[in-house]
RNA sequence: GCGGGCGUAGCCGAAUUGGCAUAGGCGCCUGACUUAGGAUCAGGUGGGGAAACCCGUGGGGGUUCAAGUCCCUCCGCCCGCACCA
């Protein structure tokens, strides 16, 4: 029976949205406009409930602010996921691009029976030729600028993605993708400056105030910004070696320096090393990556058997190799100052290495193994030369000045971010458009001959290796500059970059002169709401903030930031475990809608959890949201059809008790549920103070419903449709249709609450004897200090608590408690 | 190891600015209606106690007239980073 009313209920108007046009959406400057939406999601096949909580979140949002009047861009695009699609592709032998649209259609339906039908939307797809061409444009232009550029460097691949990656998708080790161990190598690869723009992505969090902290503090530690300097330690008869320090105050503690295994210069050093010696070598080049990723990996090391020279002591102390340094940060070799340097200090003892202080607090005289433990702490500079008696930043100051004075350092600042790896060796992505010349090098393809698309007949053998290679037609290319042949590029472009700037395109996805329209990004950007996967904070949001940048310097926008509010939903989990494909503890969508309807399976995600917690999926709980909406439907099923046929009449002025009491329910629920989703996306709290008017008008509902105060009772259904519109609203265009209204309700107003009626009468304030609690009182809401505090002292329990005791303090809090001080 | 967060009923959770702890839901109990109820409606539901009252937000301590909320400390869980020089 509810089975079949859900389900007849909310393909009626899942229809009727398909064709409506009143949520037409235009870029009027005299309207306000809210732009929100969810990270472009993956078509990969069957959704679960786990990925429907965002666009739930989403959806109520924008319906939420249409009601309020605003002008709402609500868009929907689908990324073509080069990567996995073409893994897919080829497990399935079929084309990716066929793959990738089977999954979009999929996936685009199962939105839709969610109600998620994106009425006021635009869509795009990141796999088709004209999102390639715009790509392919804003390529073209870096390369103009310097900031793509082709160099040889030490880069990730996945053995079993079989492509290079960028580092921040190889985060600890392993592919981002598939988990697999990632391998360095030395290629040749494309890469965007994002370095460039390292100080500036620091700096504009200043602009993210409504960012959650913990993704801007992930993002400032991945760009790891480290003000030091750099100092050059010299060697006879070689170049001298540079390290970079953030305490160049404790240079004169170096005892000896230590460099990365795989540091260029590590076979330079020891050319006449023992076999010993090499073999020591050999293990920790081996050990280096696996280290990083087991965790805990005892250090250890090697002598060179060479001395560098102190600049500022100009002591000789021994170079050692240690799989404790990492070639990636700094210059990949560093001064090892065992005093005041936990690692560097384990690394001396275990090797015999001297240890000597040059940073004591006064009076303390630390030795051993108590020195590390001191080693940050303050303290002015001993053992130090000229600089004994210096501390803090005022030591750091002058050193740095003395290296740059003599020509051996100065001052730096050293990043961990690097520059972005985009090119990678696979098919299905946006072809990156160059052409290699043997007279003219590198040749960027001209605008006209945009966009550079994938040859359809690409072989995909499984057998790894980009199948555009072996696509003659593609690779042979003439050169645009001389004429001459030239070889066509066959990388592709990372995923990251089409969802770097999809956003703009949604905007104007049909546009065929420019990458968006400039009076469209005018009106909508910033977006005012992206809700998305906490996954993306070092990816993604990195990304497209320093696109947006990007295409500041290019004249293109004219704001820092894309985002002026992020809000990360808490994950789905099950039995303990986040709910994904991989682990099979998914729930369906379609096993819930068939049972429960989509407006319940909406509400449960809304209702049982606070949008940025973890939801733990729990079957049984379902139950309380979907009889919360039978019984809306019950009531506004026994009332509506004759409201429907009645005039409207005003509210009286006179209201008998009950009717007082509901239409102050009825005003206090619209400030609470407008607070909630407004202000502090506490949309489980706005579920739950709709409840509570249920319950409160089927309390006062056979006082109210016949008789003068009826139109009380017509005023409280009909908010209570209104308000619960953006939650279930399927549901309530139905009920909104019975009581004879026009479609749409999200054209309808969102009610406003009128303070006055809100108001409580009377008030219960509690009356603590030293803050405890005694007895309660009822005044009326206008009752004086004065009038409260003689009441409550009038209680009889309170008489009774403080007989004999002398009453130091009478505290009252307006509208709340007394609390009687006794002695 | 460093950084961030969290710990409230049998369960999910509420408490927005330091002001009546436990809203709302699940579960459970009672009653009504009913041939029947896994439907619906109404009521009850932190612990102890006959009651007065006492206890109660992971443990301990502190600030305050008043602490789930602020401070210190310990325990447990989650997340992020991790030889970053």
């Amino acid at each position: 029976m509810t089975e079949y009313l859900f389900d007849e209920i909310e393909t009626r108007w899942q229809k009727r949205w398909a064709d409506g046009r009143s949520f037409e959406v235009t870029e009027d400057p005299a309207r306000p406009k809210y732009y929100c939406l969810e990270m472009l999601p993956y078509p990969s096949g069957d959704i679960h409930v786990g990925h429907v909580r965002n666009y739930c979140i989403t959806d109520v949002v924008s319906r939420f602010k249409r009601m309020k009047g605003f002008n709402v861009l609500h868009p929907i695009g689908w990324d073509a996921l080069g990567l996995p699609a073409e893994n897919a592709a080829i497990k399935h032998g079929v084309h990716p691009e066929k793959w990738t649209r089977d999954n979009i259609a999929s996936m685009k339906r199962q939105l839709q029976r969610l109600g998620f039908s994106y009425p006021w939307s635009r869509e795009i797809a990141s796999c088709d030729p004209e999102y390639y061409r715009w790509n392919q444009w804003f390529f073209l232009r870096m390369l103009k600028k310097g900031i793509a550029y082709r160099a040889k460097a030490p880069v990730n691949w996945c053995p079993q993605c079989q492509t290079v990656l960028a580092n921040e998708q190889a985060e600890g080790g392993a592919c981002w993708r598939c988990g697999s161990v990632v391998e360095q190598r030395e290629m040749e690869q494309w890469f965007l400056r994002i370095t460039a723009y390292q100080d500036e992505l620091l700096d504009d969090m200043a602009q993210l105030a409504a960012w959650p902290d913990r993704v801007l503090i992930q993002q400032k530690n991945w760009v790891g910004r480290s003000p030091g300097a750099e100092i050059e330690f010299g060697i006879d008869g070689k170049a001298p070696l540079r390290v970079f320090t953030t305490r160049i105050d404790t240079t004169y503690g170096a005892t000896f320096m230590v460099l990365a295994p795989e540091h260029p210069r590590v076979d330079e050093l020891m050319p006449g090393a023992t076999a010993e010696a090499k073999a020591s070598l050999a293990r920790l080049r081996a050990q280096d990556r696996r280290s990083r990723l087991e965790g805990k990996v005892e250090k250890d090391g090697v002598f060179t058997g060479r001395h560098a020279v102190n600049p500022f002591s100009g002591e000789k102390i021994p170079i050692w190799v240690g799989n404790f340094v990492l070639m990636g940060y700094g210059t990949g070799a560093i001064m090892a100052v065992p005093a005041h340097d936990q690692r560097d200090f384990e690394f001396a003892r275990k090797f015999g290495i001297p240890v000597r202080v040059v940073i004591q607090a006064e009076g303390s005289k630390l030795e051993g193994d108590a020195l590390a433990a001191a080693y940050d702490g303050p303290g002015r500079l001993v053992n130090s030369g000229t600089f004994d008696g210096l501390g803090g930043d005022e030591a750091i100051m002058k050193m740095a000045a003395h290296a740059e004075a003599k020509g051996f350092g100065k001052a730096t600042i050293t990043y961990r971010l690097k520059d972005w790896l985009i090119s990678r060796q696979r098919y299905w992505g946006t072809p990156i458009p160059v052409v290699y010349c043997d007279k003219c090098g590198i040749v960027g393809v001209p605008d006209a001959e945009l966009p550079v698309v994938l040859p359809k007949d690409a072989p995909f053998t499984g057998e790894g290796g980009n199948p555009l290679e072996k696509v003659p037609n593609f690779v042979n290319a003439r050169c645009p500059r001389c004429g001459g042949t030239a070889r066509r590029e066959t990388d592709t472009m990372d995923t990251f970059v089409d969802s770097s700037w999809y956003f703009y395109r949604y905007l104007s996805p049909h546009k065929h002169d420019g990458p968006f329209d400039p009076a469209a990004v005018r009106y909508w950007f910033p977006i005012d709401l992206y809700v998305g996967g906490i996954e993306h904070a070092i990816l993604h949001l990195v990304y497209s903030r320093f696109w947006t940048k990007m295409m500041r310097d290019l004249g293109l926008v004219t704001f820092d930031e894309p985002v002026l509010r992020l809000f990360p939903q808490g994950m789905v989990h099950k039995d303990g475990e986040v709910m994904s494909k991989s682990k099979g503890n998914t729930v369906a969508p379609d096993s819930i809608i068939g049972r429960y309807g989509a407006d319940t399976l909406r509400l449960y995600i809304l209702f049982v959890a606070p949008p940025e917690m973890p939801l733990e999926w729990q079957d049984g709980q379902i139950e309380g949201p979907h009889k919360f909406l039978l019984r809306v439907f019950r009531l506004l099923d026994r009332h509506a059809d004759a409201f429907a046929q009645e005039i409207r009449e005003r509210v009286s002025a006179e209201l008998s008790p009950a009717a007082r009491d509901l239409r102050r329910k009825v005003h206090q629920t619209i400030r609470r549920v407008s607070d909630d989703v407004e202000g502090r996306m506490k949309l489980n709290t706005a579920v739950a103070a709709l409840m509570e008017l249920v319950n409160e008008i089927y309390r006062l509902e056979p006082e109210v419903a016949t008789g003068p105060m009826r139109p009380a009772f017509r005023e409280a259904l009909e908010t209570l449709v209104l308000l619960l519109a953006p939650f279930a609203p399927h549901l309530c265009e139905e009920l909104w249709s019975r009581l004879g209204r026009r479609f749409s309700i999200v054209d309808r107003n969102w009610p406003v609450a009128d303070a006055a009626l809100a108001r409580e009468d009377e008030l219960e304030l509690a009356v603590q004897v030293n803050g405890k609690l005694r007895t309660r009182i009822t005044v009326a809401a206008g009752a004086s200090e004065d009038e409260v505090r003689r009441r409550a002292l009038a209680e009889p329990k309170i008489v009774e608590a403080s007989a004999g005791k002398k009453i130091a303090k009478v505290l009252v809090v307006p509208g709340r408690l007394v609390n009687v001080v006794v002695q």
